[in-house]
DNA sequence: AACGCGCCCTGTCCGC
DNA sequence: TGCGGACAGGGCGCGT
């Protein structure tokens, strides 16, 4: 579910209620979500008594960040929601996984129906491999035509799967990447090297632009996206293609196509993307 | 080494 | 109303 804007979101407003609490304990539900080689005890005794000191994000990936330079690392799969126990109502989280208990009497809550997500614990060290993982930031000054353009060159990949990979570029998922295909004139389908100079700079420029208006909008609601504060965005009524297979293109009236790329839709208008 | 596929899991929607 | 199948914003591990 959650994109780059959809992070970005819960971040921002988790900034606004999380720094200065203090962990009382952490509760489990469903081991299964926590990353690799992570186990609730050591979970819990490594946060008890630390102090939240800001909230980050990269790429997709909610960072909540600690004193003694740890970090939690949430990244929300397709149904992930991170909120505070204030922000939402009794009952309305059905799938709790996780429940950072705050010695003000608050809790971080971890929902996950489908527990695709995972949340990991990190130390200074550690959290610099992780992000060595990540590509560029979309949204950072480093994120140029040029770099692009560069980086599509040796793969032989469609571009709508080049820009998941989240190895070379953070935050991109299958909305905003075919939303920004479609606002640049470029098949879902066509192989990355084969975008010209011209194409990779528009692309460029447009993936910066749908995932700020995004941003502005906070986030895409498809179903059962909620912001850290409990409510859906705004963004899913600009969509131009994404989920909108046989209906009209907003710039030419022709059909929009589905196809399926690496057991995932793709959606364009053969009229306006080449 | 890079790429695509199957799979992880639950919920929802659609056709019968 | 019930049931089966398709599909969903992501990403890992595997075989090629």
């Amino acid at each position: 579910m959650p994109e780059l804007p959809e992070a970005e979101t819960i971040v921002r407003d988790l900034r606004a209620r999380l720094p200065g609490s203090t962990v009382a304990r952490v509760r489990v539900k469903h081991p299964d979500i926590l990353h690799t080689g992570l186990t609730p005890t050591v979970l819990d005794r490594r946060l008890r008594g630390r102090t939240f000191t800001g909230v980050a994000r990269r790429g997709k990936n909610v960072v909540l960040e600690l004193d003694a330079g740890l970090r939690i690392v949430i990244n929300l799969g397709m149904t992930g929601r991170v909120v505070t126990s204030d922000a939402v109502r009794a009952g309305e989280l059905r799938h709790i996984a996780v429940r950072i208990e705050l010695s003000d009497g608050r809790a971080v809550l971890y929902d996950d129906a489908r527990r695709f997500g995972d949340v990991d614990l990190r130390d200074e060290p550690g959290w610099a491999e992780r992000d060595a993982q990540l590509g560029v930031e979309p949204l950072s000054d480093a994120f140029t035509a040029e770099l692009l353009h560069a980086l599509t060159r040796t793969s032989i990949s469609p571009i709508r799967n080049w820009l998941l990979d989240q190895r070379r570029v953070a935050g991109v998922g299958n909305i905003y990447a075919l939303e920004a295909l479609f606002r640049a004139g470029v098949r879902p389908t066509r192989r990355a090297r084969t975008l010209t100079r011209r194409e990779t700079a528009a692309l460029r420029d447009e993936l910066r632009a749908v995932l700020q208006e995004s941003i502005d909008a906070r986030g895409t609601t498809i179903s059962d996206y909620r912001d850290a504060s409990g409510e859906p965005g705004n963004f899913d009524r600009r969509l131009r293609v994404y989920d909108r297979a046989g209906e009209p293109c907003t710039h030419c009236g022709t059909e929009i196509r589905r196809v399926v790329l690496s057991n995932r839709s793709a959606f364009y208008c053969r009229r306006c993307q080449k």
